[in-house]
RNA sequence: CGGGAUGUAGUUCAGCCCGGUGGAAUGCCUGCUUUGGGAGCAGGAGGUCGCAGGUUCGAAUCCUGCCAUCCCGACCA
């Protein structure tokens, strides 16, 4: 059986989309740039979504809905924050088709008095629309959510990481004064970090970017990276404060208590599809994805043996046992009874599905009452007590969660060292997070990217100060910074 | 958007240099034997050779343009 495989070591882009493809996630699409999300794939978004809404709605949030459209003159109004993404729109100029001797061509006579925008963040759309909501103290906060489709016309596209359209959620809150915006800009970035740490496994730093890295509409842009096991930093999820830039652009202002008339102060926040990617190249290894349990749309797999038809019905009556009782314990479980496929193949095709618990049950155990339990992280198969089997799966599955986010941690704690040197920077920018002194300048920061390709991911929240020199340039410096090649 | 590569069966690829009725493996379908780590044998179905032009008696093969994908750059809240 010739099953071609890529290894990480091999070609790392080449595996992730080896993974991505065949683990059924997502596919590429006829239009340039998107892609297909698959079912299994999809369910695995479900799940992140699912326990962020959560999240959001226990903060205090409420999820709205506003259009894909924007008008083009909005974005002008707030030109700042369009900047960054001002050479990737998709723009709507018209709204008819004609058909012309069989082929259908845009109706000249059609065009939009103004162009809408597809769009790429929804920042003005939603700004534009507060203003009628907000007129006093008493309106404030609002504190909305909404999951959508947003659009940048991508050059260079990668699955999940890096698409012309993704799917996100992006809050946006309003509030009366900055102190309360900046609470909320910062609890939001808990709320991720938790998020990812918790559910992704994923271990996180909080930190602020640096101006080159900072959203053009904010005052302060506050992020979590994770380190992938090639070495590279993802970003992997944004919490901005954006001061009062959107309100004085669409001219937001309420009254205080004291009846005075003051702009409201903002923040937004998001994560997307991107966060697919994080969880593939976090802990998938050469046979496949590999999903922590909280994720996983199957938790548990049961994969019976049998060699005639008699075994065949004993096993079903004994699995049909096992999964009532693994639901019982709120598992998702399947049971994989296709006669078609041998349990050999069924073993890897899981594991390339990164399913975190199997169950194999054949004449043997139904013998002796055991099953053949296999945990995907680590490879490891035993045979198990039939006896209690949903209260030890349940053990299982959260031992597998600690172990995964464990074994990131551990090689984040490996991939992440002090440097003081300029060539020891260089080479520990290979292998992951490089924490170095820098003079705060931005042209340092430039000229350091230009040389090593390494960009500033953040400065940690609550980051020790202590005194060192720029590991460029020697000026002084006050803390030390993340420094990592990036997604 | 610049540089490089690729595009042939569902998938991975050979064929192209040197033009002459499109191949393999795997997957798929049928049957039998199998089933505790990607099964074996036999038979069968499956292709506008990325798209559009051009050269030619004749194009998967040569030429031009376009599209898509991958890699490297530039860009990227």
């Amino acid at each position: 059986m010739a099953i071609k495989k890529v290894t990480r070591a091999e070609d790392y882009s080449g595996w992730y989309n080896y993974i991505v493809e065949n683990a059924d996630l997502a596919e590429h699409s006829a239009v340039r740039g998107c892609m297909v999300i698959k079912p299994y794939g999809y369910a695995i978004w479900e799940k992140m979504q699912q326990d962020l809404d959560r999240r959001f709605k226990e903060t205090g949030h409420s999820n709205a809905y506003f259009p894909l459209f924007i008008p083009k003159s909005f974005f002008t109004k707030e030109a700042k924050h369009i900047d960054g993404f001002a050479t990737e729109c998709a723009i709507v100029t018209h709204h008819r088709l004609k058909n012309v001797n069989g082929e259908m061509v845009v109706d000249p006579d059609a065009k939009l008095e103004e162009e809408l925008i597809v769009r790429p963040t929804s920042e003005t759309i939603i700004w534009n629309t507060y203003k009628g909501w907000i007129q006093s103290y008493r309106d404030l906060p609002i504190l909305v959510n909404q999951w959508a489709n947003v659009v940048r016309w991508e050059l260079r596209t990668r699955l999940f990481l890096r698409t012309a359209e993704f799917l996100w959620q992006e809050g946006h809150t309003a509030h009366a004064t900055a102190n309360e915006a900046i609470a909320e800009t910062k609890q939001m970035l808990d709320v991720y970090a938790d998020f990812a740490e918790s559910i992704l496994a994923i271990p996180v730093i909080k930190g602020v970017k640096t101006e080159n890295e900072r959203f053009g509409g904010a005052l302060d842009t506050y992020c979590i990276e994770g380190l992938m096991q090639d070495g590279k930093a993802l970003q992997m999820g944004t919490s901005h404060f954006l001061g009062q830039n959107f309100a004085h652009a669409f001219d937001v202002k309420f009254l205080t208590k004291e009846n005075k008339q003051e702009y409201v102060w903002a923040t937004s926040w998001g994560v997307s599809t991107r966060l697919m990617g994080a969880l593939i190249m976090a802990h998938s290894d050469d046979d496949g994805l590999v999903l922590p349990p909280r994720l996983a749309p199957i938790q548990v797999v049961i994969v019976p043996i049998y060699r005639t038809d008699d075994e065949r019905i004993r096993i079903d009556a004994k699995v049909d046992e096992v999964v009532a009782s693994l639901k019982k314990q709120g598992i998702s479980v399947k049971y994989d009874n296709r006669d078609t496929q041998k349990p050999g193949f069924k073993f890897a095709e899981w594991e390339l599905k990164g399913v975190p618990v199997r169950l194999a049950i054949g004449p043997r155990d139904l013998d002796n009452g055991t099953v053949e339990v296999a945990r995907r992280d680590t490879k490891e198969k035993i045979v198990m007590d039939l006896t209690d089997l949903s209260h030890k799966v349940e053990h299982l599955l959260e031992q597998i969660q600690t172990n995964i986010y464990q074994k990131a941690l551990d090689f984040r704690t490996e991939n992440t060292n002090n440097v003081d040197s300029w060539d020891e920077f260089c080479e520990k920018l290979e292998s992951g997070f490089v924490l170095a002194h820098w003079d705060g300048t931005s042209e340092t920061e430039k000229k350091i990217k230009e040389k090593t390709k390494a960009t500033i991911r953040c400065i940690p929240i609550d980051n020790l100060l202590q005194d060192g020199k720029c590991i460029l340039s020697g000026n002084p410096s006050t803390q030390r910074v993340i420094f990592a090649k990036a997604y």
